[in-house]
DNA sequence: ACATAGAAAGGACATTTGTCCCAACTCAAT
DNA sequence: ATTGAGTTGGGACAAATGTCCTTTCTATGT
């Protein structure tokens, strides 16, 4: 549910310390601060250090998707840039979080010379084309109920962490049908 | 509806004519064949060159959800490859189709030494995170009536070249919903 | 201390979607 | 021509989910 990728981070952590490498800054979000905008350029990727941060897309009808919760390691704003289109979604923080930033041009010349930085980055995109796949098949193919079990299954203090809004959506689904389906499953208590 | 992906395609296409590139192979596969089955090894990646191909996931209730449909220069077994682990869908042919075949060792040693294919694979894989987030946000928030009129505009014949089963397990609803809804946007008539 | 906004909880009802059927039709194999 | 499997279409009902609304609680600023 909230997805990470420390392999990143540490090869990260290790260019930005060596000193070598001019093109990553460190920068801070409060929360509810917008990393990225939906519909708008992007200017430069972020990689979180600490933190969590939400990933969503505002729909015609007003309504919010979740496509993911973000933790350490994750990257943002690579799709933009390495397809040239405007911001998919807008990443806001749930919490206080640290990035390192580097802007677009940086991020494409570090992918283009960093061959172990370039497989890091294929391996980013094929782990979130791999998660999608599996949660939006799960999501479709199973009841509320189960998708709650699922979520409780591999992170049990999700209820402490993310609000009920959010969960909901998440999911898809109303607070309404989430609080129903949340006090059917006395488990939760 | 149906991914395609030219500038791959064109381009291997160029490194294959040229004779070479000894890594691509050409195969064909008849409708039901199936390309890649889920949880199984991964020996190599196909590019679809002409046909089309449905990418599904079967659940543990059962249940089939369709990931994608694939047509022409789209790319099958490069998310397993690069990350290493099982294959995540099964990949069926639906019409007749032909593909270029390349190796694990190969592929990965292709995107190592040849800057435009790695850029070209980036961008492959940018494109489906990208059409998978859309696509999965919309769903989620829309009712089947809006998703058949959106799957309508982009893809005015989709009645008649996926099956109502396959519409179905690609909008995570059942035949009878689908029929229900069809019958009631007479728009389709 | 008080007002206010947002999060959480849930009742009552409407709508959407699924389940379980059965029937008609097509198409290929015998 | 006849069977049988697969696809399509739809009736009747059940279950799941959404909409609308009210209440309570908590936190925060004045």
């Amino acid at each position: 549910m909230i997805r990470t990728n420390k392999e990143l981070l540490d090869y990260i952590k290790k260019l930005y310390d060596s000193g070598t490498e001019k093109a990553i800054l460190k920068q801070e979000f409060l929360p509810l601060q917008k990393l990225l905008l939906q519909d708008k350029r992007v200017s430069s990727v972020c990689i979180l250090q600490t933190g969590i941060a939400k990933c969503y897309l505002t729909e015609d009808n007003g309504k919010d998707f979740i496509e993911e919760f973000f933790g350490e390691g994750e990257i943002v704003g690579e799709i933009e840039i390495i397809n040239n289109h405007p911001c998919v979604c807008n990443i806001e923080a749930i919490t206080k979080i640290e990035v390192y930033k580097i802007s677009a041009d940086d991020f494409l010349q570090l992918l283009e010379r960093d061959k172990i930085f370039n497989h890091l980055i294929l391996r980013a995109l094929s782990a979130k084309i791999h998660y999608k796949a599996i949660r939006h098949a799960y999501h479709q193919s199973h009841l509320i109920e189960e998708n709650l079990q699922r979520l409780q299954k591999d992170f049990p203090d999700f209820l402490n962490t993310i609000s009920k809004q959010d969960i909901a959506n998440y999911l898809g689904i109303t607070l309404r049908s989430l609080n129903r389906t949340l006090s059917d499953l006395k488990v939760f208590y």
